[in-house]
DNA sequence: ATGTCCCACCGCGTGGGA
């Protein structure tokens, strides 16, 4: 079962490319975010007919977050994050799909900074806190995937310097998301590429793209009852070398099949893909990395072309 | 400070947000 998050930077501009990327790809389960399309424009019937249900919540303008499910209907749980009822930007969602709990979240961005702006990133991390807790202690397996507008570390970015004052990259921001990592939470990219550099997020500025200057922002947290089928994780970044692309690239990661005390119909054949075998040139080639090597995390050169 | 791209407004350019 592959799931994986990708802000689309305006999900009808970029229809053309999610549509090539979810049939190049097949993820079971897409988290979109930066919609940037009221509710009664989201492009249902296209996404319908490449073969996925969806649910979603728009706005106006901007935000907005959506799931998609393979061949399958998302059962919306929530949406909107509690704990602030004048909080009406569209940012956060969630339903069940194959049996996982699946967020979908897209944490405020929060420049500049300091300001309003910063403070409600941090009021809404505190929120998500809460939230995240209730899923780490519900007994269900739950991922939580989106744009945390956070680069954790500073292994996480091509280089710190310039982006010190950002936002992205403020302590405040870093303490919040340890925060949530020290409730239980594993963040699945890093967990399966180890030390090596790896970049979900490219600004259109600079030629950062062109230069692989590049930034982690986009995670998938995976609660105790999720983490032991996680199998490989990857970064589409094919995605971000299309023409007229989103700045960031989707990713994702492969979950085995629950450990089966009554297999399924359904569960026996999602196994076929995580079988497939990963050759280290493939892996390059796809930017896939399989969870739980024998040799320790190689830095692989990424160059862009 | 800069850079680029998206969306809305009315509108064929500009401003806000990222």
């Amino acid at each position: 079962m592959k799931i994986a998050t990708f802000n689309i930077n305006g999900v009808n501009t970029r229809l053309p490319a999610l549509l090539e990327w979810l049939r190049r790809e097949q993820p079971d389960v897409a988290c979109l975010q930066e919609l940037k399309a009221p509710e009664d424009a989201f492009p249902a019937d296209a996404i319908a007919e490449a073969g996925y249900g969806a649910i979603w919540h728009g706005q106006k303008s901007w935000n907005g977050v959506a799931i998609l499910a393979r061949d399958a209907e998302p059962v919306e749980i929530g949406r909107g994050l509690p704990g602030d009822p004048d909080d009406l930007q569209s940012r956060y969602i969630e339903a069940a799909v194959g049996g996982i709990v699946v967020v979908c979240l897209y944490l405020p961005n929060g420049n500049p900074q300091p300001g309003p702006k910063f403070d409600y990133k941090l009021a809404w991390m505190d929120r998500l806190h809460q939230r995240a807790q209730q899923w780490f202690d519900s007994g269900q397996p739950v991922v939580m995937a989106g744009d945390y507008n956070v680069v954790p570390t500073d292994e996480d970015i091509y280089n710190p310097k310039s982006w010190r004052k950002d936002a992205l990259l403020q302590p405040e921001s870093r303490e919040r998301y340890q925060r949530l990592l020290d409730q239980g939470w594993t963040d699945a990219v890093r967990h399966v590429f180890g030390e090596e550099r790896v970049y979900t997020f490219w600004d259109y500025f600079r030629q950062h793209w062109e230069r692989d200057a590049g930034l982690r922002i986009d995670h998938l947290l995976l609660n105790a009852e999720l983490l032991p089928r996680l199998r490989s994780a990857g970064v589409d970044r094919w995605v971000r070398g299309q023409a007229k692309p989103s700045d960031h690239a989707p990713t994702w990661i492969e979950l085995a099949p629950p450990k089966a005390t009554r297999p399924t119909a359904k569960s026996a054949k999602s196994t076929k893909q995580t079988a497939k075998k990963t050759t280290k040139k493939a892996a390059k080639k796809t930017g896939a990395k399989k969870a739980a090597t024998k040799t320790p995390a190689k830095r692989t050169r990424r160059a862009a072309q």
